[in-house]
DNA sequence: TATCCACAGGAAATCAGGGTGT
DNA sequence: ACACCCTGATTTCCTGTGGATA
């Protein structure tokens, strides 16, 4: 058998795409399952779908659409319907087609980059470069393209994600110019429709900016399990080749998804991963067994993600949690140990630079929202008031992901010497017995 | 019961790095 | 070359605080 350096068996490529191509086949256009995907019905969503119609309509007539926000939590099809009512709305027979400008605020996040991307999906010509102009120069800039249009033109903003903006600095001032366009324009019209999974954003909005387009409201309620069912068997539909599916999957994947306030794209996501851990155990047929594992797999596979692709600060945060629970797992951390162990680990990495205690305890407040740690405030008295920090998920899973990434790959197997001074053990002995 | 620890966490300033037009 | 713009990450400065201890 082929060896390679490691003296293990090397892996067959070519044999594995031989096999491959010859076992069963589970899909039948996997792409169905994407998030992007905008399929021919939308089930249980008939009543926003008709008061989007309703409301977006008088477009078609030239006049301007009323601006107006969708709620519901994630997975609840807000995206999906407006995208869905857009595509119809571009299909009628009608002189005027209106713009949909579709951006995701939690990627286009900066009033700027509002700006330009607006300009720039409309104009085909001059592109509004990614940085280095001043706003107003580029809010008066797209004005006149706007307004240069020949005769009425409508222009739909879709604002997804919108609580993200409001919650940053110049996030109000932007929502404000944006709604004060029509103002401006004589030409053409304009309407937000602001898409956001958090009600109680709206305590951070700007009066001024809830009194043009908060005061109607689409509420996109969370699907029950017998919803998803059914979301999921017309998806199914095309996604699957005929009876690969066990009877029991899909209701499997509707009842745990339903678990997870009603989740459509978990529900999707689980279909799809169950497909493809049949698929790549070279079976025939998906069965509830593959949605268990699914479950379990899509967890890691997103807390995973979420870890790579933070910066590297964040991940050598994570590192030094780890590091602490693997050498004195029965330690209490707190803020400061974090403080510490990241000082001194950071050193062993050039390039690297120092943090402050403020900055450390942003990072803990942002990986105890994600969920990776928990972070409790406690009050120990006269030793202070401070964090407690505990993993929220498995050390292997920390392990697994930490070791691939470059720069901390090093320095998994480094105790720190932190650990080893007396100070530690001493508080810490204190800090037991306060718990 | 006053004290005091070790931070929590808000607001504003700063820095560096990507740009611009003149 | 120069003055100026925007952004994201971070620092600086700051006031607030629960409860064991003296």
């Amino acid at each position: 058998m082929l060896k390679n350096h490691n003296n293990n068996p090397q892996f067959n490529i070519d044999k594995f795409y031989k096999n491959y191509l010859s076992g069963p086949r589970i899909f039948k256009n996997r792409d169905a399952l994407e998030s992007s995907y905008i399929p021919r019905e939308l089930p249980h969503r008939d009543t926003q779908i008709k008061n989007i119609a309703e409301k977006t309509a008088c477009a078609l007539l030239g006049d301007t659409p009323p601006s107006f926000l969708c709620y519901g939590m994630t997975g609840t099809g807000k995206t999906a319907t407006i995208r869905y009512v857009s595509q119809k709305l571009a299909q009628q027979n009608s002189k005027i087609k209106p713009w949909w400008i579709y951006i995701n605020c939690n990627v286009v996040s900066t009033p700027y980059r509002i700006l330009a991307h607006i300009y720039n999906t409309i104009s085909r010509k001059e592109k509004i470069p990614p940085t280095g102009l001043p706003k107003d120069i580029i809010f008066k800039k797209l004005l006149g393209l706007l307004d240069s249009r020949v005769g009425n033109s409508i222009c739909f903003l879709v604002l997804d994600e919108i609580d993200i903006l409001v919650d940053k600095k110049g996030g109000n001032e932007i929502l404000y110019d944006l709604t004060r366009l029509n103002e401006n324009l004589d030409n053409s019209k304009t309407s937000i429709i602001g898409i956001s999974n958090k009600l109680k954003f709206r305590e951070n909005l700007d009066p001024r900016i809830i009194s043009s387009l908060g005061e109607e409201h689409i509420v996109f309620p969370s699907y029950d399990a017998s919803e998803l069912r059914d979301i999921l068997i017309e998806r199914a539909k095309i996604t699957f080749q005929d009876g690969v599916l066990k009877e029991e999957v899909i209701p499997l994947c509707a009842a745990l998804a339903a678990k997870e306030n009603g989740d459509a794209r978990k529900a999707l996501q689980l279909l799809r991963k169950a497909g493809e851990l049949a698929e790549r155990d070279q079976n025939k047929i998906v069965t509830a067994k593959h949605v268990e594992k699914a479950q379990g797999d899509l967890e890691n596979d997103h807390i995973m993600e979420y870890i790579k692709g933070m910066p590297l600060q964040a991940q050598l945060i994570i590192a030094s949690i780890y590091l602490i629970s693997r050498f004195s797992p029965d330690y209490v951390i707190i803020s400061g140990d974090i403080y510490d162990v990241h000082s001194e680990i950071r050193g062993l990495i050039p390039g690297v630079r120092q943090l402050t205690k403020r900055r450390i305890s942003d990072y803990i407040n942002e990986l105890s929202l994600a969920g990776i740690i928990s972070a409790e405030v406690k009050s120990m008295g006269h030793y202070g008031r401070t964090k407690i920090i505990k993993f929220d998920i498995g050390m292997e899973l920390i392990e697994n992901v930490l070791s691939k990434i470059d720069k901390i790959h090093g320095i998994m197997n480094y105790k720190p010497v932190f650990l080893q001074t007396d100070k530690v053990k001493l508080k810490n002995n204190i800090f037991k017995k306060l718990i």
